[in-house]
DNA sequence: CAACCTAATTAGAATCATTCTAATTGGCAA
DNA sequence: TTGCCAATTAGAATGATTCTAATTAGGTTG
C-alpha cells in the first residue's frame, strides 16, 4: 500500500511535467503513508541520514511540487509550522492547541463530536470556507 | 458600540489583575470593533503614529493577554501572520488562499454555502475540532 | 499623596519558519 | 550521447514572533 501510495504520488508529478530526482522519490515514500501530519523539518530530519542528499530548500520545493498537482495538502491550521497530509479524500482535522499535533476525522455530516481520539479534551468545533475573493481573483 | 466593546475587554483585563496602561487602552480601542481580523503588524502600524510610544512586543504582549482572558482570538487558519479576532461569540471564517483575509460567517447548521461574500470562489469547507490532546493535559 | 513593589514597556537581539540566490548537478528528450 | 533546462545545493535573506535586560509606570499601601 505505501509503495502503491507513493508511486501514485510520484506519477501525479511525472505527468505534470516534474523531473523524477532521487531526493523528490525519498521525500514522496516517506510522506506517502504517514498519517502523523509531518513537518518539513521533521521530514528533512528523517532523510538526512540517509545515502542521498537532501537540503532544506529540496523538501520545501517538493512539497510545493506536491500541492501544486493535488498529491498532498499544506495544513496551517494553527501557530508552529505547515503540517503536510497526503491524504486526498474529504475529510476533518482534530487539533491540538498545545503541541499543534493533528488527528483526521472521517468525513460526515453528524454527530459532531463522534469518534474524537481518547481522551482529547474538545473546546471548539469551527468552519472554515476556504476559496478566493472577489479582489484576488481579477 | 465602540467604546462599550473596548470597555468590557479593558474589564477583563482588570478583572484577571492585568495593569490598564496607555497602550493597552490604544490597543484594545484599536481592535475593540474592527471586523477586518487585523495582524499584529497592522495594529503596530496604525498605532504608532499616535502620542503615545508603541512597541512591536507590547503589541504582541497584549493580544497574548486579551487571548488568556477570552477578550479576542488569534487565529492562525493560513500561511502568513496571524490575525486577531475580537468578536467572542461562535462563528465561522471566509478566508482567501491568496491574501489571507477573512471573513466573519454566522453561525448555523446549514446550508453550507449560504451568506457567503460577493463574488467568494469557493474551494472547500473544513471542519477542525480544537482542544487538547491526552499527551498534553498531563 | 509619596513611596514602593512589581508588572509592563522598550529597543534590539535572537529564534523559528520559510523563501530566495547564484552556482552546480543531473533528468530525460532528441 | 549530448545538451537543455529544471532541480539541487549551501548559505544568505526575509518575515513573523519571542526573548532579553534595562527602564518606566500602574496601582496598592502606609
Amino acid at each position: 500500500m505505501a509503495i502503491r501510495t507513493a508511486e501514485r504520488m510520484l506519477g501525479q508529478l511525472r505527468d505534470a511535467g516534474f523531473k523524477i530526482t532521487a531526493q523528490r522519490v525519498a521525500i514522496v515514500t516517506e510522506l506517502a503513508d504517514d498519517p502523523s501530519h509531518p513537518t518539513a523539518q521533521e521530514l528533512y530530519e528523517r532523510l538526512r541520514p540517509n545515502e542521498a542528499a537532501m537540503s532544506f530548500a529540496t523538501v520545501y520545493n517538493t512539497l510545493a511540487a506536491l500541492e501544486q498537482v493535488h498529491a498532498c495538502t499544506a495544513l496551517a491550521l494553527s501557530q508552529g509550522p505547515t503540517r503536510f497530509d497526503p491524504k486526498m479524500d474529504p475529510h476533518h482535522h482534530v487539533v491540538c492547541d498545545q503541541c499543534g499535533k493533528m488527528v483526521d476525522l472521517p468525513y460526515s455530516e453528524s454527530p459532531e463530536a463522534a469518534a474524537l481520539p481518547e481522551g482529547f479534551a474538545l473546546r471548539s468545533i469551527e468552519k472554515i470556507y476556504r476559496g478566493v475573493c472577489a479582489p484576488c481573483r481579477t
